[in-house]
Formats: structure tokens, sequence, C-alpha cells
DNA sequence: AAATAAGCGAGACGGTACGTCTTGTCTTAAG
DNA sequence: CTTAAGACAAGACGTACCGTCTCGCTTATTT
């Protein structure tokens, strides 16, 4: 994630460093970002189960209380700083041509998924979804919407530029584009190769009468 | 799973239950079930979190050391618990007719992960493998490659039949089959209605050129 | 102690309070009262044990940084309420008669310790003191030290009467006239009725060749 | 107190040391030992408000569950700490002369309670029980009321002997004779010399017809 | 009238200790 | 040799106060 240091208290207009440690009129920045980057840091070196708020408040110089001031579970954290790396990491691709955007989303979704650090605190969360269903629940519509609202990006483009039937179901499409790959990053941990992502495109586009690969 | 309760605790006679401390000739198959109950039921009423090995013990009335002499970890104990009950549960339909047999294997995972209790366990071990490593590969071996095999037999028995070709990709049709199933249960939580199974089986017999339902 | 309440926040006229953050030329008035009595009675609901700044401050509608800037520690504060409480309620005696004065003050002071509410304040710093040498020296110099001069008094005035005489060793003298009072209020808890401080007296009086009791 | 070291864990006799970290028949002596020292060293190394469990859990290389499990408080340590140390400590003189043993046990108690280390515990424990009446209770069940009737002792022997009517009133004599020091120990903290314990004993020989000093 | 500067309320902050909980190990005595 | 019982060291949990800090407001003087 972005690093904090110096150049964080600064912003490039000049105006005076925040560097505050907490007043009446709101958090400090300094602390919050701390949190993130240490929950970040510490769930890679000693993983999900490593992860302690104790250990996230030594770690960012924090006091425990700040932590629970503002965070009420280690999940909590993670999640915040989940989506402070990543606002913007798999941004969708528009060539104009429906099934490069797919092959092309698909490849990112899969190597996001299985070969980055985010990817890591991203599956994280998912499993702890399956324990915790309060957690569920925000971690759905604070993360997991957005990513299904992208992942839904590409058809409802063709749709638009009428390469697919208006009437068309988009919901089960792209279940059926995205699920097989969460499939393998979740359950069987398969490798999941280009010659994987684009057979699901190719099943996709010949499902409904477009030419697959040239 | 199958209750333990008292006809194992006392004989038939009336005579108090022999209920005994261990003896020198192996494990006692009573703590051992005993601990396996617990471990489940404890998952229902409390969730993951709230299962501990010390809660396990107390309701199991089982010493903790006997715990960890037989199993290493909580996860341990609710992957043997959870085989303990649903070896048999989800044998694979034979009827000769593929899109029939397809049509009821998808339903029926989808009942079993959404609905019975242990696919709740069965989430559970899920998500815990996605923390754990060491309990992945264990969880794979001893579960997940059956549900595999399971999943697949199906289309096994079809290409003996001569229905599907010979050199089908059979894992990476699979995949297509069963991902947008587990997708839905484990990501998106969305319900799974027989119509969209049923999509799922006409897809995959569309694009191998059988034809999907009358 | 002397409630604040409204009569303080409202002048005669009815206007409405001036209910002052801070001016540029002393102390808000108002809030040392406040905390005063915060502490007078939060040592009373709670307890020693319970009595902190933060209650303190809460419970008086104060800034915690405004008892700090006049406050160093709670014992602190509890020792300016308990003056402001009583710096004239232990008034000594003065009849002319030495045995009269002396019988009524050791009634006094006993039923001080044992029955009223700043005599279970005193009572607190007290005990504070044997934990604390700083507060211990400053506890003495700012109240122990006055309350030993009232001791000594109806003594001091019998020497300039010339009922005793001049070269009376009066520190020792008050020790054992008070000290057995002390040593059941904060020892032993037995009750202190006007036969047992009547019989210290008594024992002085018999003591020095005075007439006890005709 | 008797330092715990290896000694403690094999008895005389050469029975095997016990050594154990707990089992069901019973608590660990050596870890009750360790950390009624650690209580002591600490609060003469830091002072009473900085004697922590915490603390004593480190020093005595202590879960601080352990600790919790025997005592409630910090002060319920100390008290066993202390009852460790002086079982025996203040043994009264019997030589058969009331004066005698009189004057030398009021040196006794007055060195004891200025100039030992366990009478600064003690004076910590009169002082914890004026702000927690559930503890000043206990410690005078299980403390003062022994030491009072050490107090009391050269009085009933000599009534015994005869050089004293049986009629007197015990306790009130022993106030009168304690009391003084008590006082000087915990409220005016002057220091107490043999001329004051002895003026005091002198007193008390005068007041019942006895030949005071020599 | 405007500027200044101290006291104020609020409350976030880094810490420390609290008392509780669970982990995994150990010891014991019963069977 | 297994068992139930349960004490143990370790360490995280979430909470409560500590004493410090910064902030923006109020207010009484000083310009």
């Amino acid at each position: 994630m972005a690093r904090v240091t110096q150049t964080a208290e600064t912003s490039g207009t000049g105006r005076p460093a925040p560097r505050h440690h907490g007043n009446r009129h709101g958090r400090s920045e300094l602390a919050r970002l701390a949190v993130l980057e240490a929950a970040d840091d510490l769930l890679v070196e000693k993983g999900f189960a490593g992860l302690t708020m104790e250990g996230i408040a030594t770690r960012a110089g924090v006091a425990k209380q700040t932590i629970y001031r503002w965070w009420s579970t280690k999940t909590d954290v993670l999640l915040d700083a989940f989506l402070q790396d990543v606002a913007e990491d798999l941004t969708v691709h528009d060539s104009g041509d429906l099934a490069r955007d797919l092959r092309a989303h698909l490849r990112d979704v899969a190597s996001f998924l299985t070969a980055s650090e985010p990817g890591a605190v991203y599956k994280a969360l998912i499993a702890q979804a399956q324990h915790d269903p309060v957690f569920a629940r925000e971690f759905r519509s604070r993360c997991l919407d957005d990513q299904r609202r992208r992942d839904r990006l590409p058809l409802e483009r063709a749709v638009e530029r009428g390469e697919l039937p208006a009437d068309l179901d988009l919901a089960a499409e792209t279940d059926q584009l995205m699920g097989p790959v969460y499939y393998r990053v979740l359950v069987t941990e398969e490798s999941i190769g280009a010659e994987f992502t684009d057979r699901l495109v190719d099943a996709f586009l010949h499902r409904h009468g477009l030419t697959a690969r040239a």
C-alpha cells in the first residue's frame, strides 16, 4: 500500500502538515494510515491467524483503544486496508471489442486473486465472510458489490453497443464467466492460465452466437 | 450425526454405566464420538468463532488432553465430524441419461451447500482452508478430491456411454458446471434455484451439441 | 460541601447565566467548585477506588485538562475538597474548664472521624498518605498540622491558666489523648463511645493529679 | 521471606521434589511462593501504586490467571505474603515482669512498624483497609485480631499472676498503650524512640498503682 | 472596534493495567 | 496405556483511565 512516512504529512500544496494527535474535529489521519498499513503487512507476514489487534497496534505505534475507536474487529480493519489499496486496481478494459475485453478482464481477475498481495487479503475476507454473517453483509456492500458491477461492465457495454441482446440475464451470465475462476481459486486451488479463462470466454461467445477466437 | 447418548453408557441391565476412564486397549470410541458430536453441535449453536477446544471438551465431557491426543486443531476435529456425517450423503445419480443426472446432481449440491447443516460445516472448512495452507492440503486430500470425483462422475459415465467425446477436458468442464454454484454460495450468497442450475446444464449440453431440454 | 448549583450561574437579575468558558485573567470559580463537589460526591458514591479523574471531569461537566491544570492527582483534588468543606468544622471548645473541654473535644473528634462524610474523606487521605510520601508531606502541612494544633489547644490554654505545669511535654500528652481514638478508627474499627473518650480524659487528669469526675 | 530457589523443591527427607506445574490434586507450591515473594519485592521496589498484578506475574514467572485463580486482588496477595513472612515475627516477651515485658513489647512493635520491611507492608494493608471494607474485614480476621491478641498478652499474664486486678478492661487498656504508637506511625509520622514508648508504659503502671521505673 | 491571549469544553491520542478467555502442555489417580 | 480432571505458562481479548495534545470558542483586557 502507499507508504505513509513523512510525505503524507505535507500535502503537495504546501499546506501545513496535519500531524495532529486527535482533536475534537476528527481523527488522526496518520494513525488511520499506520493501522491499515500495519494490518496489511502483518497479514502477509504472519497469516490471518497470526494477525491480532495487539500486533497491529504495536506495529502501527498506535494505542489499542485507537483501533477499537474506529474499527470493531481485525476483519473490519482488513477490509478498510483492502479498500485503501485497491480502490482503483481492477479497472475494467474498454476497447470496444467484447471478446478482447472479456479475455483481458478474466485474466486480470485471475492474476489478481492468485498472485497479488491484495488478492490474498481479498481471499481472507471472503473466507471470513463465511464465518461471520455480520461481516459478510458489510463486506458485500462495501466491496463485493462494486467488484460484481465491474465484472458485469463489459457485458453491459456490449449490450449498449448492440453486440448482445438487451434481454440477456447479465447476472447469470456473469456468474458463468466468473464462477469457475473463483471456484478454482477458493476451492480447488488449481492454477489458472490464460487457456482456462479464454475457454470460459469462448464458451460465452459461442453460447451467444458470436465468433469465438478469430 | 449419529447420536451417542445414553445407550452406550448404560448397559441394558440398569447397572450404573461403566463410563470407563480409559483402558489399556486402545482409544475410547465413546470419547471419539462425543467429541465429534460436540463439535458439530457447537458449530451450529455458536458459529465457527465460538467453537473452541475448551468448549468441545466440556460439552463432550472429555478431557482436553484426550482431544489433543487424537486431533491437532479444532478444524481437524470438524473435518472428522464432517466425514463421519456425510460419508455417503452426496451419492451421484445414475439414470443413464446425462442431462437428467447433471440436473439432479447440481440441484443436490446446491441444496447441500445452502440448506443442510453439514453444508454449513463444509463452507466453514473451505473458508478455513483459505487461512491455513496446512489444513487446506489435508482438507483437499481427505474431502475435496472425493467430491471433485463425484462431480465428474456423470461426465465420465457419459463418455463411457459415448454421449460425450473421449478427448473432452473433464476437469475444465466440471469447473464450468460447478464453479458458478460455488461462486454463488461462497461469494455472492445469492439464492440458487433450479432455474439457475438447469441453465448451467443447458449451457453445457448446448456447448457440446446435445439437445437442451425439449 | 456548599452546593454550587444555579445561584452561581444566574445573576439575581434573571439574565441567563454567564457560563463563561474561561477568560484571560484567572480561573473559573464555577469549574473549581464543580470539580470539588464532584470529587466529594463520587468518593461517597463509589469509594476511593471508584474515584477517577475521568469520572470527576464528567460529573463536574468539566474538561479533564481543566482539572490537570489546577490539580496534579485525584488525591490533590480530594484534599482541596476536604479543606473547602471543613475549614471550620472542628472548632475547639473553650469553656475555661480543661476537663470539660477535653471531654467535648475528644467526643467531637471521634464523631467526626466515625460518623461524618468529611471524616470519611479524612480517613481516605490518611490512608493515601501511607502509600504516597509526596502526598503525605502536603497533606501534613496543609491539614494534619492544623488539626494537631487544634488537638493541643485545650492543653495549651490550661497551661496558660496554670492548671497544668509549664514544662509539660504537650506533644506526648496529645499523642496519649488522641492516639487511642485514631487507633480505634484506623486500625481496630471498634465503635467509640463517650465512655471510651471520657476514660482517656480521666486517665490524663489522674496522671496529672487533677480530680477526675466528681 | 524464605527464598524459594531450588531448596524448596526437595524436602530434607529426600522425597522427590514436587516441581509439578499443577494437577488435579492441588496447586503448585512453587508458583504460590514465587507470587508472594514477587509481591513483597515489588512493593518495596516500586511502592504500593507501582505494584500491579501484571508486574507480580512477570516477576514471579507465572501466568496472570494463576494469580487470579488463588487471589482476587493485589491486596489479597500482599496479605498472604505478609502472613507468610511474619507468622512468628512479633513474639511476645514473657519474663514474668509486667513492666519489663510491656516496655520490650512496645519497643518491638514500634521498630517493626517504622523500620522493618514487613512493617511497610503492614502499613500498606492498614491503609488499604480504609479504602476497602471487604478487605478490611478479611485483614482484621486474618491478621489484626492476632496482633491484638499478642498486644493484650502481657496484660493477661499479669492478671493471671495477680499483678493486675481481674476486672480490668483489657481492651481499653491495650488501646491506651498501643494507640499512641499507631497514631505516630500512621498519622503524625513522628519518630518513636524508647523514651516515648517507656513513657506510655510508665503512665499505664502509674495508673494502676504499680511502681513506675525503678 | 479590533486584536490579543488566557481559560475553557471537547475529545482523540499513546500508553498501561485490568480481569477474562483460550491455547496447548503437564501431572496425577482411576480404570 | 487411556482417561477425566484440572493447574499451569503464555498471550490476545476488549475495556477503563491515565496524562498529554490540539482545537475552536468565550471572554476581559489592551491596543
